[in-house]
DNA sequence: GCTTAGCACTCAATCATCTAGAGTGCTAAC
DNA sequence: GTTAGCACTCTAGATGATTGAGTGCTAAGC
């Protein structure tokens, strides 16, 4: 139903747009060493592609663009992965180099160096502290009526929270407290922790620790307070203001706030497939993003603490380059996570 | 050497461009209840300023605009702090009634109101956490060859890092080591820990601690990398994008790197002296900055506890209702931070 | 001696008109 | 099936006239 000569001039065509950002013509087209056809050729094989639906003029005498279904065929039929060159790879495999400790501080150097190689905005998504399971506890007073709650889990990440202590707890409850929770709480998901600090908890301290009261509804607010927000990381998002779809500003203002107010991250999460997956305009379901594609992959640092990583760029974006950047970062980070403790 | 009629054109004429972002010529300006001259006679004033270097014209036949030492002139000699409205001050005050425990939250909390009050992009620089003194060393083992080094200051900050323990590290030694660090070193100021683990803690460490060599020299740096970067946080960057004078892509591009490029620290850290400080268009002293005012007002949360709160917009700004927003939050800020621990 | 009305002049912005260039669709020839 | 040719369309850019807001200057008015 399409001969393998409009395939080729498909794929053309998305090429040429996504360098040039103009619609291209027939004529154009056919200079080109790999279009060896006439410009009549061409046009009557656009004309066919545009009845397909694959191809839309922008006025009547215009050259052709691709329409969302033609990027979505390019991508799932045409797509050929871009080989990397020596100095991207060598960006990339640099962050590696640095033995990174911390889950966060390689996520953000990732983010830096993803929105850098491709000029585009990159979004993260961090792996779900919820699922880190509790190391330690430790309530350190800092005044007579204020103490800091920290929770350190086993993959070394630190949440911490300043509560309010009421003036008649001893330090000694404190200390108690803090026993009874590293006696018992040790090694479980912080997700259950608001959960098992309510029921167990309660009671235990009711038992041991004198006028508890107020003071472990403190700690446990502070505690349970964990922002999830900080799993989702920006990097370049300047770079959006550069695509030329975008140099209207109000459209800028507009796709960057849909991407700070978070619901992205749930975007992200969606994709709790393994792999790369390419979401092109309107697929992102939201009037806002009509005109960006978002390319996630996703990453796995060890049972449970699944990732992903994500750039966001026009419709018209290098979808070839992106996705061998992504699959080549997500192997490493899933690599380089696992290794971290 | 100037009339009084000649200033109260000149604000006339700044405050009316601050309003439409538009020159205003002579006409129109007469026709304000305000301003009680024929255009005739304004239009010779405004020759007048004009010569004087406060007012500039953007071509032969248009109305004037102010010049930098127009504007300079008019926040030096002719502002109006705005009255705020009760809304406004509610708003302001809601931040403060939530009694929030945490410096750092208090501060983002306050970045993003000023933001949302005047519609420009708010900086924030926070108490130097270099001048918090440590009240515990913590580490926490987390893994045969890594562990986690905490410090908590006396105003309930927590500092943590990662850090590599080698395999031949007894467990008994990092306990003794961060019970030499509590014996020690509790109660300096975190800018002189790094110095006071070079001298005395090494020799301590020789005497009692068994192969703390590497350890040491890992924990050391991982402790001393803190990052000073934290201290500004930024609000309502893209309020930057809606003011016509940064509709330019690029231009915008600029001034938000600028601003991220983190030389605003060292400027916000520049007013040393109380109060507030107005820099106007070039008196920033560079490039990207040419079309932006900053406004900055310096907040103490107690001894050596300095801050800043800053708002950078269009040097078309609305100086006096700026200066009074910020005016009010910075009290308000030293109120609330200095009751904190 | 200030202030103002009046007039000639300037410039940006807007609109219509025109042209060049790139592109299309269709038809007829190869 | 492919291509050359032709008539037609549409945008972008240039040109020119018009309008409106503004200026500077001069002379009259208070």
């Amino acid at each position: 139903m399409m001969t393998e000569r409009q395939l080729h001039i498909l794929q053309a065509i998305v090429d040429g747009f996504i360098q040039s950002a103009q619609p291209v013509g027939s004529r154009q087209l056919s200079k080109l060493e790999t279009v060896p056809f006439s410009a009549a050729t061409i046009r009557n094989d656009m004309a066919d592609l545009e009845e397909l639906g694959f191809l839309e003029k922008t006025h009547t005498s215009s050259g052709r663009v691709p329409s969302e279904k033609g990027y979505r065929f390019y991508v799932d039929h045409l797509l050929e992965k871009e080989h990397l060159n020596k100095e991207d790879l060598s960006r990339i495999r640099g962050i590696f180099n640095d033995r990174l400790l911390e889950a966060e501080l390689l996520i953000r150097k990732t983010a830096d160096i993803l929105s850098e190689l491709t000029n585009y905005t990159s979004v993260l998504l961090g792996p779900d502290v919820k699922q880190h399971r509790v190391k330690k506890f430790q309530i350190i007073p800092l005044s007579a009526d204020s103490a800091v709650a920290i929770i350190v889990t086993d993959a070394g990440h630190v949440e911490h929270r300043t509560f309010h202590v009421p003036e008649d707890v001893h330090p000694a409850d404190i200390e108690r407290m803090v026993n009874l929770l590293n006696d018992r709480l040790v090694n479980i998901p912080l997700h259950e922790l608001d959960a098992r600090l309510g029921h167990e908890m309660a009671r235990l301290l009711e038992r041991h620790v004198g006028r508890y009261g107020k003071m472990f509804t403190s700690f446990r607010q502070a505690v349970s307070s964990a922002n999830d927000d900080d799993r989702v990381i920006f990097g370049g998002m300047l770079n959006m203001l550069s695509q030329p779809e975008f140099h209207d500003p109000d459209k800028a203002r507009q796709v960057i706030h849909y991407m700070e107010d978070a619901p992205l991250a749930g975007m992200l999460l969606d994709f709790g497939k393994e792999g790369i997956h390419i979401r092109i305009g309107s697929e992102n379901g939201h009037l806002a993003m009509e005109d960006c594609s978002v390319i996630t992959a996703s990453y796995t640092a060890g049972e449970g603490r699944k990732g992903a990583i994500a750039i966001v760029g026009p419709t018209r974006m290098d979808y070839g380059r992106v996705v061998s950047i992504l699959d080549y970062m997500s192997r490493g980070l899933s690599r380089e996570l696992g290794r971290l403790p």
